[in-house]
DNA sequence: GTGGTCTAGACCACG
DNA sequence: GTGGTCTAGACCACC
């Protein structure tokens, strides 16, 4: 598996690791019993430090998504795919609902919002 | 004006100030050469941090849109207006990006985004 | 409050840390809502390196013990004195049944387990 | 000889099986001359990785409890028996002391620690 | 080889 | 001042 890390987006970068491992276990990327990439192997890919691939991990292992193997590396749980299924669109609507909450506030119609998430889906067929 | 404060969205509270008074200014909630509420009463209405407020003053004024006058405190200026009003939909379509960006990534379908979003939409009637 | 930390005993220092805020708190020394120590102060009374201090405070926080307050440090949480005590006997609980779980293994004899236990209990009286 | 191994104890796996290969030959299980079962049975047996108890009859070895014979594996030496049995209590103790001494901190009470004492030790009667 | 721990130090965001 | 993030690098335990 691949990240995509943006240092710019005000998301800190372990939690983009912790969301796009969700991600992909929710999507079947990663399977119950698979190993997820090394931390050393993944902060190689993504070229991030170890100790901040490691810190996302960690937060998977507390969450029950991962699982140490001693000496073998971190293994998808089986309740992993449920809970990142369950997890998956939480996540996004959940930043969603921030961002509309603003909206309403600045009086902003239902229909300019309407647009606006039309225009972006619009990109998604690419 | 009052301020609707969110400690836990993740947007610093300086910000979530200085963005909801451009919203009233866009609005016309706040009009030119009308005075914002002082630093302290606020503050005190608002339940934060007086520096806080006072940060988001700064910003404000740093952006021209609001000008200090000498012991009076602080008008919206001319040109405030017409700046809130260009930025207030940039505002929303930036973050709204940056969660549809994310939904991508995510492989939510492009339908289930147009039912979190309708489902929020509708709370708006209220 | 002060920590007595241990390089040696295998436990590891973050995790020394969060067990004895815990015992803090579960006994009262620490009440709701008063300030744990800042990272840096801990840091520099218990002579361990800010980061060790600053994890143990984030599991903390996950277990939901502490609270940040922003830019005022860690508050205890209203919940966290129940959630200490009950947690308490439950930590030496889980330590004392895995030893006494290798002395049955062991086939050493109730009665040696009693005289070891009431051998430690007599130092408690200085 | 049968092993019981807990991945979740915080012991590591080799020092689980150190500890109840002494065990054995301490209560007799396991005799003089006697051989102990070969690496790759006893990985079967326990579910572990060969690796691991390879690392375990090399400490064994390192302490004089077992002792390599050319092409028939390890035999328990003569002086095993009287080694095992005087490091039998010796290492419960320094557990039951490690325990007892996070206890006193937590200021739990003599009593309590009394009950769960009798609490895990009713079990044994099995 | 694997992950875990700890240290050190820089930088940032927030109040 | 506070905590949060990230980097860098060392060392250890385990398999």
């Amino acid at each position: 598996m691949q990240l995509r890390i943006s240092a710019t987006n005000g998301i800190p970068i372990y939690e983009q690791i912790v969301r796009q491992v969700k991600f992909a276990i929710a999507n079947g990327a990663l399977t119950t019993g698979e190993h997820v990439p090394s931390v050393r192997e993944m902060a190689a890919s993504a070229a991030v430090n170890p100790n901040t691939v490691a810190r996302a991990y960690r937060d998977l292992q507390t969450e029950g998504v991962l699982l140490p193997v001693r000496g073998m590396g971190l293994a998808v749980t089986p309740e992993a795919r449920k809970l990142c299924r369950g997890s998956r669109l939480e996540m996004i609507r959940e930043r969603l609902q921030s961002v509309l909450a603003e909206a309403q506030l600045s009086e902003v119609t239902a229909d300019e919002i309407r647009q606006l998430v039309e225009k972006e889906l619009a990109k998604w067929k690419g």
